[in-house]
DNA sequence: GCTATATTCAACCAAATGGTTGACCAAAGC
DNA sequence: GCTTTGGTCAACCATTTGGTTGAATATAGC
């Protein structure tokens, strides 16, 4: 309900978004949070880069970084999303801007459902 | 709810939206269609960047250009915009993403108001 | 205290990005 | 047929991006 310290803008959100190693990465994190070293893991890159595209994500303000111990635990920041998803909602809306679409889609926002279609 | 003939991947549309520049022409193109020259005139940089810019956006989905004379028109093309809108909406549902953040933007968006901020 | 594990840092590299300019092509206007 | 208008193309440039490697830091385990 109230903003984030330093909402991160679009440009950072949609261009972290670009990377399919970091779309990837984003949806790993959509299951549970996850170390870094088994973020890195399924991917054939090394752990540096991983580590970067984390950073690039983070200052997105699409994951969160929380060190405890010597490990680095990375947990998706669905906030992040929203300004965004709102902005390209605008968009959606474009086809005369039909009340119904937006309907449906509160209807669906409400219920609760989430299938995500990889 | 056919697929396109060629979807574009969320990586080219994503980058594409990475760009203020590209949003604002998005969100000029959200009012009617324009040729390509207009939709250069309120920025401050070549027409051939607009060109370019288009280009990017054209790739990636986002607009058509038909060019009717010597003029080229440019169409905004919002299915494109839904593939990417949902696979965000797998993140936002996530939390039941905030109405008030949708009304804020439906006011803007029926109050017509176009403000242009680079 | 040593060693292994978890992660980042620094320097480097190739390729992509976003911009410029000037030449070019195609369609109107007179 | 010239000239203007609309738009792209080509070559160039600086910066950013996405990756590498090797050294550095910090914590955990023994």
């Amino acid at each position: 309900m109230s903003h984030n310290t330093t909402a991160p803008s679009l440009d950072l959100i949609f261009a972290a978004l670009a990377d399919p190693t970091r779309r990837a990465i984003l949806e790993m994190l959509l299951e549970d949070d996850m170390a870094v070293t088994d973020v890195a893991e399924p991917f054939e890159m090394s752990l540096a880069a991983i580590s970067k595209h984390l950073t690039i994500l983070m200052r997105a303000g699409l994951i969160a970084q929380e060190k405890r111990g010597r490990v680095k635990w990375c947990k998706l920041q669905p906030d992040a999303m929203r300004a965004s998803s709102i902005w390209m909602q605008g968009f959606g809306q474009f086809e005369a801007l039909d009340l119904e679409g937006l309907e449906r889609f509160l209807e669906h926002e409400l219920s609760g459902s989430a299938e995500l279609d990889p």
